[in-house]
DNA sequence: GTAACCGTTACGGTGCGTAAGAGTAA
DNA sequence: GTTACTCTTACGCACCGTAACGGTTA
């Protein structure tokens, strides 16, 4: 194994994705390994580990598999610089969308978390008081 | 139509679950309509209407529905005053886990959130940096 | 040669969306 | 009899978990 290339296992443990997370990835098209091995095994660059980092900060705004694949091709185009102003206005308009989106989930993660967070405190109450009434019926 | 009695629509739109999941979670065993009139219309009584907003509030502790079967049954127990001291002790000490585990959900969907945030915050700033070089460029 | 690692293939599961074709309610 | 509801059945999808069986690496 040379100080390039990582083979998937080191790669889960840095990410902490799984073996099967991070085949599924590329077999979708998100991230597909700089290099193979001679025998076939998967060999990740350091900037391959960056894509999947990225990938896995996006999950908890809920993303689809399609949009993060779309995300990062917008970001791979913006960050070619011989890309012309005309897909690079195109690229930016999606960026904007993707930005804006981002935004509404949190909010809507911020409104679950508020849902989650009365319910737990009822749940709290609710073993509280059935304690309560065990121990008064044990009295 | 009686008042006492309302159909799976008027259910879906109190609820804000769609036909799809109430008739999902009879299904699975969740929640089953007290009636069912002449023809086979689920009829959902006042009760079975707040056991399906017990369920909604549920979800965004993103609890199994085989956790959330559990937990109703527990309730469920906890409530029948004719139950003897040791399956009470024994639905106590559910409840107790299944609060536990709402905490625990909590504190994870907190740490999601902060992610998600700065995730989205990222975004923001690679898009107003983007539109600053497309102004340079065309400047 | 012997661990420890990795490969592909494929079936399973959850929580619904969605459509099809037909019956029911008022 | 018409319009709005509802019924069941069933296939589909996303995102992986989990074998199973066999090759690769150091």
């Amino acid at each position: 194994m040379s100080a390039q290339h990582k083979q998937i296992g080191d790669v889960a443990e840095r990410t902490g994705l799984s073996l099967r997370t991070i085949r599924y990835y590329e077999e979708v098209g998100l991230i597909t390994p700089s290099a193979r091995s001679h025998g076939g095994f998967r060999l990740y660059t350091e900037a391959d580990i960056e894509r999947l980092m990225l990938v896995k900060r996006m999950k908890p705004l809920g993303f689809s598999i399609d949009e993060m694949r779309d995300l990062l091709l917008v970001t791979d185009t913006l960050e070619n610089p011989t890309l012309g102003g005309p897909a690079r206005e195109a690229a930016l308009a999606r960026l904007d969308m993707y930005q804006a989106l981002a935004q509404e989930r949190c909010v809507r993660l911020r409104e679950q978390l508020v849902t989650a967070e009365e319910f737990a405190q009822r749940l709290r109450v609710k073993a509280h008081a059935a304690a309560e009434r065990l121990r008064d019926v044990e009295a």
